[in-house]
Formats: structure tokens, C-alpha cells, sequence
DNA sequence: ATTATATTTGTCAAATATTGACAAGTCTAA
DNA sequence: TTAGACTTGTCAATATTTGACAAATATAAT
């Protein structure tokens, strides 16, 4: 199992025969910054999670499932949070979509 | 149910019967800017943790189980991220704590 | 061993983001 | 109408992140 993003990543580039050279180039970095990224000194930039998908053709909620998870993953580590964080986290999501209604759904009336 | 960091802080203000100005010289900070963080314009400081839960006599770990579980649900709704990165979140914690045990624990070689 | 290519590491200025502070505004209740 | 509580806008100071480059090391092929 891969933790990191980095890692993650370095899978996918090798994987496909890529060379930090040639995986920058696409992602429009260097190639000095990524290897950063990939051994964890770095992060890897929110903004470029597209690119990353469209160069290894993957589907972006994938990326994103793994881009994120590792952030929280290492947020939790780091502070010693309990794992009722997460429990409460899911909790908070649904409260903000039930809240926050997507454009063109009816939003009834709750409580409060 | 509170959802933002910023209700959840004005929530044990008011019932404690502080005011901005009162809570916020506690905290170590301007009044504006607790007002502000209630009302979700700016994000409450990490470092302040602490100081909340002396403030307030509540346990460090409830205070981090609240803060880390809105920042975590911002980012998902934010992002549209799957559900399903809590629960790749949790594994990597797992796998996280599992790796790199703390000290004084006996580490056995496992596979990898 | 020597060259070429790949990767890693260190550093630093520039770009961004966050914070602290203050002034001026609104709102409410006496 | 004054006082206290709260809100909002702004901006310089501070902190963090990023992009870029040079130099070191590693790896592989000849």
C-alpha cells in the first residue's frame, strides 16, 4: 500500500518508463522540484492534479481521492487527532451538502 | 449541529457569557479578528488550540477532534472530493502509525 | 575509468498567503 | 446620544511556498 503522494506518484511515473525530466516537463516544473515531491521534501501542488490525470490518463476523482487522503492522513498523524476526527468530519460533510443545495435542486425548509 | 470552527468558538463564548474583547485578550488576539473567525472570514490558528482549551477547561483532544474535522470537511465539499477519501484517510493513518511507532515500542520486522 | 543520463540536495529570491493592527462602520440597549 | 459589542475594510509585517539554478551524487552503458 502506498502512502504518500510522492510515492504515488513515482509509481505511476516509472511505471510508464518516465523520467523525472519528462514527467516535469508535462507537469511544467522542474524536474529538481519534482524529485522533491516525490521522496515527501516537497508538496505537490494542488493546482496541478489535472495535468497529473491527463498525463497517466487517469480519472481525476481517483487523483484527488489520493491527493487528499494523504493530507489528511498526515494532518492526523502529525497532531496525534483522534480517529473520531474523521467520523466527525464525514458527519460535517453531509451537513454542508444538505446545507448548501447544488444550483437547480429544490431546497426545502429544515429545521433551524 | 455546529459546523463551522468559527459557530463552535462563538458557541462557548456567548454561553460563557465572554465577549469578543474578553476572549479575544485570552487568546492573544485583536477582537476584530475573532470576529472574523467566527464568521468564517479568516481561519482560527492552529497554535491557538491550546489556549482554547485552557480557556474554555476543555480537553486538548475534543478541541483538535472539532478543529481538524471542519478543516477536513471544508476541503472535501470544497473540492468535491469522494467520501471515500476518509476512509483512504483512515488506512493511511493506520499504515502511518503502524510504520513509524512510537518510542519505547518494540518494532518487529514486517514484510516490506 | 569515462562519459552520459538520472536523480538528489542545497540555496535563495520572488511570488503568495497569513497575520496583527488599527480605523471606521453598524447595531443594540440604556 | 452615548457606551459597549460587534463587524468590516485595509494594509504593512511576517511567514510560507514556489520556481529556478548550481552542484553533488548515483546509475548505467561503452
Amino acid at each position: 500500500m502506498k502512502t504518500s503522494f510522492g510515492e504515488y506518484i513515482r509509481k505511476l511515473r516509472t511505471e510508464n518508463g518516465m523520467t523525472l525530466t519528462q514527467l516535469a516537463a508535462q507537469l511544467e516544473l522542474d524536474s529538481a522540484n519534482l524529485s522533491k515531491i516525490e521522496n515527501g521534501k516537497r508538496e505537490f501542488d494542488e493546482k496541478r492534479l489535472e495535468k497529473l490525470a491527463t498525463v497517466f490518463s487517469l480519472k481525476l476523482d481517483d487523483i484527488k481521492t489520493e491527493f487528499f487522503s494523504d493530507l489528511f492522513a498526515k494532518k492526523i498523524y502529525e497532531n496525534n487527532c483522534s480517529m473520531e476526527t474523521l467520523m466527525v468530519a464525514e458527519e460535517k460533510v453531509n451537513y454542508l451538502k444538505s446545507k448548501n443545495v447544488k444550483q437547480g435542486e429544490i431546497k426545502f425548509n429544515t429545521n433551524e
